[in-house]
DNA sequence: GTTGGATATGTCAATACGGACCTATCCAGG
DNA sequence: CCTGGATAGGTCCGTATTGACATATCCAAC
């Protein structure tokens, strides 16, 4: 049911064809929001197109087909969004990760916590090139997706690596007490 | 295929049934992590036991089976914690709202994300009594599960206010342009 | 001229998942 | 006694999703 408003969502912006699509849950989108591969989006896409929710034009070069979203699609999208509906689906099987790493032996989960941390701060850096840049704005005056999606990823990623710090403290704190009693 | 390990990783603190399971998937575990219902937990149970990953004890009061984790179902969670594994599956119907915001009027989407604001302060409160008391030890000497999460939650839950607060200053600074220039 | 990579669109089978439905037991309170 | 709610387990069907396979075009570089 979400894939649907994500397309929605990224052809109110402009205009894509679906392998456009396909690269943009490549990029922020995919990693914080939702997946899907170019064999899921055709389908939709022509879904979409037979309810009247999007308009595909004729094939252009290499068989690229462009879609718009039409006014019943913007209708749809916006209806879907201000119904507040809270708890929708969630799945993240890194943070799934993260949450069984007690049952790793101390050392094994401290090695882990480590990594994770390392990995953030690089994603942090990448991150806060894209973020403290301009601040762009799509030809329909609207702010733009990755932008947005952008400032979402890197407070997530800050929020992650202090959780992976406060996580190794506490690690060290029950090691402490348990080798103490020894 | 993320299910088995998150069976597996709750196995490994506790045994417990499978109703016991479809509760925990209930709190911030499906909350952050991994969605699962009783539908999908009881034929992955059976599997799992099939495969000699965890074991059932015979049927109790009310038709209760206790599942306990095997060594070898031990042995295959570590073996999945360890391998590095950047990016995997990521679903959340949450975060795609926030980020087709920008698709609705200005006014519309401003309302949004105040309304986001109010609600995860509310939740920022809940988790903040839950952290900020005792550092709970499992029987086996690990950190809780549900601690972990619950931190994590807490670091999560500030990160989308702040993206929230951030979000709606940006909206009101592209507004002023925009009607700045009129 | 031909080779490799990016562009572009699809299908198909197998699996995962969600919503709806069903059954049965235990126990506290009226 | 009996009723409602929590405990406990399950099935079934339609849809969603993934991985693998398949095809064809355009263009730059060699």
């Amino acid at each position: 049911m979400a894939l649907r408003y994500a397309l929605l969502g990224l052809l109110a912006e402009r205009p894509a064809s679906g392998y456009d699509l396909a690269k943009e849950f490549e990029g922020d989108l995919g990693r914080y929001a939702w997946q899907a591969g170019h064999n899921r989006i055709y389908p939709e896409l022509a879904r979409l197109a037979a309810e009247g929710l999007v308009e595909g034009a004729e094939e252009g070069t290499r068989g690229r087909r462009v879609y718009t979203i039409t006014a019943a699609g913007l209708a749809e999208l916006r209806a879907w969004l201000l119904q507040p509906q809270l708890g929708g689906a969630v799945r993240n099987e890194g943070v799934l990760r993260l949450f069984l790493l007690s049952a790793l032996d101390p050392g094994d989960a401290r090695k882990m916590l480590n990594e994770i941390v390392a990995h953030t701060e690089q994603e942090l850096a990448r991150l806060k090139d894209t973020v403290s840049g301009e601040t762009p704005i799509s030809p329909g005056g609207r702010l733009d997706f990755g932008w947005l999606a952008a400032g979402y990823g890197l407070r997530q990623y800050e929020a992650s690596r202090d959780w992976a710090v406060w996580a190794l403290g506490e690690f060290d704190k029950a090691e402490r007490r348990r080798t103490g009693r020894h």
